[in-house]
DNA sequence: CTAAATTATTTGTCTTTATAACTAATTTAG
DNA sequence: CTAAATTAGTTATAAAGACAAATAATTTAG
């Protein structure tokens, strides 16, 4: 195999293991009503702190602007987040969990957890260190 | 750092890759007028072959029937790929590239494979050969 | 200090994804 | 050989995602 194949066969399992993943994810956390976008979002949340702003949060989770509005609508509408206007800049939304939102994402962490121990289990601990160091060089690249 | 804490992180960087590696995908081919599921799946059909039913072309790119059937209504209207009913069971179509089709992806084929290479330059063989390993091995335990 | 440029969010349109429900065709059981 | 079960594809609905354009607020230039 050369390199230009090598290339494109890591290139299209990339994107097949980033559909099943995401899929996975979002059949474990069905149950409790959550997508994969709606928990990240969550998650980010709980680990900025409070008073993060819209825009900022879209950043982390590496999304546009628009897309990051229709999932807080979502996210909103069920009671797990809170927009308010910023008080620096009444531009801007800061966002807040609620503790509803706090007990969603305790409620789901084991679920994943176990998730990413059955996905990840038998890989040596080296394959799991160069496979880091992979995904990080290239999202270090594939930032817009 | 713990072994919850790795997998966690591990995780965490697979969902932001597969995002941000789409999106560059999906910003190369936009010139071209393709999509990033609309290139794999005329992909995936030039690999197959003549006559693939559109149930087995979608579990090539592993998504589920409804999804293959949007993706394959744009590319028939592009006039990129053609529907006919299978011979052998009148439920089912064949798939076909048409000439048009063929010329688009030779067309993006090279600025894929710069894409690919800008990504990846700089990691060792070792990390890629790495890579897919953990690639395989998450792709195995995730199929449905 | 006002006009122009920039910024944060929203809205609208399009594509991709999934599940559920439906139609039509084929296969299998009795 | 018919009735029941299965299978291929489509339609409908909902969530994600992007970009472009609109609105509202802030900052910067002159």
């Amino acid at each position: 195999m050369n390199e230009a194949d090598r290339l494109h066969s890591f290139a299209v399992s990339l994107g097949d293991v980033a559909r099943l993943w995401r899929g996975q994810i979002d059949r474990r956390l069905r149950p409790s009503g959550l997508s994969f976008m709606q928990w990240l979002t969550l998650s980010q949340l709980s680990r900025a702190g409070a008073g993060v702003v819209q825009k900022d949060l879209a950043a982390l989770v590496f999304i546009e602007g628009p897309t990051m509005v229709g999932i807080l609508d979502r996210l909103v509408r069920f009671g797990l987040v809170e927009r308010r206007v910023s008080l620096q800049d009444r531009r801007a939304n800061t966002v807040h969990l609620t503790m509803s939102g706090h007990d969603k994402l305790d409620e789901v962490e084991g679920e994943l957890r176990a998730l990413r121990e059955e996905m990840l289990a038998g890989l040596s601990g080296a394959d799991l260190e160069s496979g880091i160091r992979v995904l990080n060089h290239i999202a270090e690249r594939a930032k817009p």
